[in-house]
DNA sequence: TACCCTCGGTCAAAGGTCAC
DNA sequence: AGTGACCTTTGACCGAGGGT
């Protein structure tokens, strides 16, 4: 069972095995396979084409006996299969994890044995037949005749392997150590997530407004419930003409931006640098943190192809009345998300893509010194992400996917700027009374005015 | 001999020796030859056998590293490869063609070479193997390892000749090394920049223009120096106050414009692409493509931090006057080169970028047959950047090179925006009479205005 | 009806072997 | 030690068949 979720295909999740196996998940792959069942294709993924083979690496040619394989491992199996064959490594089957340049830094080993991806050359068939079988690709699969009693002995033999193996430990993998290094900063990143969530989710009370200064929220202990907001204050908006109080939903847009602010304190490197600079930080990402949050929440939480709040509400500036500037803003919040749908972002990236986002040594006024230890962090996620793009979209295509995800942060650059714009005409001009009448609070101009 | 034809072996159709021998079939090798040329498939064309060993002239087998050969040849090539051997030939290289037994009159010689066609036993070695290459032997289509470093500089020694030789008409193979590809690449658009520079660099003469439609630049056979574009219109202007010939330099923009249309028709994809999309991507590509020139070229040639013309003067839309847009699109200019400069952007890197520019499947108005086809192009342009990247930086370095270089396209796209936008208007309204002054050309227009 | 998978089969072209 | 006829293996490609 698990095999196939894991290997259940292309754009969505392909995840990282411990993904997998998080408690945390659970619920998740179980949407995951509810889905499947619902499609009635519990093998085979519809239009995409599986990208890397689970073999060698080869780019796949689809699912073969299961697995996406290419053509030659698809051949190479069927061939052995059927032949009953018996192949004997002479390298204690290590051909795979040994003979590499001494010397070489692991993610340089990795890296090299990624885009120079032929490990076919440096696999013997006894260890190519080895993977085969562990990719799990299914002898019973094959149709046509076993030519030899070997071959029927074989096919059973490696039946009953699998079917011993499903919960068992798996062999280990050259790769290992750099999906564990991956799982590391992608579970880190994951657990940051999940505490910043309900801030999110649960949005301020209607009514209420939270009138810390961005100082305060960055150099205070974490808050991660807003009922546990100090000096939360009720003030609600009174409608001018009727004297009634105008009914208004709860913040969300404050909200995001706190649970941003909120999540970027969780970085280690934030113990390294000073106020002064965590506050130029902070300034630069959160809008831009704020975005890619929202539109990945809508899209992926809430399946929705517009940008909504937590509580299904359209997100936004949404009246038309704001003029060009406003449409622009509106247009261009949209696009973030229709990116991110184009993209079909899933979890692991929207998470490296964040803390990519936020690491951001080029922000004009840090300190040298300061501009070091982000770029530092930055290298860490840029490297992770392509490591995680390498190995679930393989060597051909994983480099695309790659820089096609990083294409998305100048969009969420070009979109902060726009809501900037947006936000002082709007403050300066025609809006002055709806910015008024909006429950602005102090920590969002001063965001918005950097 | 006999044996040989006999044991001719199995199912495939190894051709008989004695039809090698008719005249006629000389006609039939060259047939083949074209058609592989044509459908650029050197590799194989199923039913044809190629009849005649290029090298020794014994009956070939197939083709073997891309060459008509015989089994004798395939496996002394491959071996000579792998082992790095280095052969001398005692006769001064005149094994094939001197050294005839004393008195044989020319029939007698001639004869004897068709019908004892054992070049084999004439030729040395080393001349044996000059003949291998000689007929195009291509060493990276051999995938087993070389045994020796001596092996690989001999490899990569014949295929700096042959790609000399042959003029680029290197195969792509699968199984090509990365490294390899990388190289292969660079160079192919390395030459592809020479060959466009002097269209840039010499600019359209003053007082000229080139009336032809970006249908026409397109769909011609390559210009590459000003004075080959038809129908070349001198139409000096006249200055209207005083009636005398308004003095200009040359004209850049418009060559630029050229120089990167003419650049993008060197693709080998081109081909197969019709005129309707081809017409669409280079709408698209060519301000980009000449903005990156332009900047690259003051910054690399010229050894400015100004935007400059090949003559030195300073570029882009120089005087105050255009007003606010005019002001962006200059500020913007500016940043694409400031970009460029604070990147320090090399050779290899400037060529890659380009061609990962103009390779957009993402152009709105392609077909999909089409965008599959430029979208697997820039897949390669992507995947060799970031391959030189993590040679070139290291695997710490590599990752967040590869992605400070990506982010200089989405700088190249809002600038594009720019300048557009800055078009539009100026045509539109203040600028109209400036417009009309500039020799703005068709073509021009035809770019901007997309 | 018309695709679109994935199956098996095919064969040109790789590599390897071993008398000569 | 080299050679090359013969052999094995590989994998790109193609038609078949079953599913949507």
């Amino acid at each position: 069972m698990l095999p196939d979720i894991i290997s259940v295909p292309s754009t969505s999740v392909k995840c990282l095995s411990s993904e997998v196996l998080l408690p945390e998940d659970v619920g998740e792959c179980e949407e995951l396979e509810y889905k499947i069942t619902k499609t009635q294709k519990p093998m085979m993924n519809r239009g995409a084409c599986p990208s890397m083979c689970k073999v060698c690496r080869h780019p796949a040619t689809g699912y073969h006996y299961d697995v996406p394989s290419c053509n030659g491992c698809k051949t190479f199996f069927r061939r052995s299969i059927l032949d009953g064959r018996k192949y004997t490594c002479l390298k204690m089957k290590k051909c795979l994890s040994g003979n590499e340049p001494v010397g070489m830094c692991l993610f340089e080993k990795f890296s090299k044995e990624i885009l120079f991806p032929d490990l076919t050359k440096r696999m013997c068939r006894s260890c190519r037949f080895e993977q085969c079988v562990e990719a799990g690709m299914n002898p019973s699969a094959i149709q046509a005749d076993v030519k030899s009693s070997d071959g029927e002995i074989l096919k059973n033999e490696i039946m009953r392997k699998q079917k011993g193996s499903v919960d068992g430990l798996s062999t280990p993998h050259v790769l290992l150590s750099f999906e564990d290094k991956v799982n590391e900063i992608i579970e880190k990143l994951t657990s940051m997530e999940v505490k910043i969530e309900p801030l999110y989710t649960e949005g301020l009370p209607p009514g209420y407004k939270d009138n810390r200064k961005l100082e305060d929220v960055i150099n205070s202990p974490m808050i991660l419930r807003y009922d546990e907001i100090p000096n939360l204050e009720y003030c609600p908006v009174i409608d001018e003409s009727t004297g009634q109080i105008k009914s208004s939903g709860a913040c969300y847009i404050h909200c995001c931006y706190l649970a941003s602010i909120e999540y970027s304190k969780m970085f280690d490197f934030v113990n390294k640098i000073d106020a002064a600079n965590k506050i130029i930080l902070v300034k630069h990402a959160t809008v831009m943190c704020a975005d890619i949050m929202t539109s990945f929440f809508s899209y992926d939480r809430l399946k929705s192809d517009k940008l909504i709040h937590p509580n299904g509400l359209f997100a936004g500036p949404p009246r038309p009345r704001y003029g060009e500037v406003g449409a622009k803003h509106q247009a261009g919040m949209q696009r973030t998300l229709v990116t991110v749908l184009r993209n079909e972002l899933n979890r692991v990236e929207y998470l490296l893509l964040k803390a990519i986002v936020l690491c951001n040594p080029a922000v004009s006024g840090l300190t040298e010194t300061v501009q070091e230890v982000i770029g530092k962090e930055r290298e860490q996620y840029v490297r992770t992400l392509l490591t995680y793009c390498l190995l679930n979209y393989g060597s051909v295509h994983g480099p695309s996917r790659f820089s096609a995800l990083l294409a998305i942060m100048s969009v969420l650059e070009s979109q902060q700027r726009n809501a900037k714009d947006f936000h002082l005409l709007a403050k300066a001009t025609v809006l002055k009374d709806l910015v008024r009448y909006t429950r602005v609070s102090q920590l969002y101009e001063q965001i918005m005015e950097s």
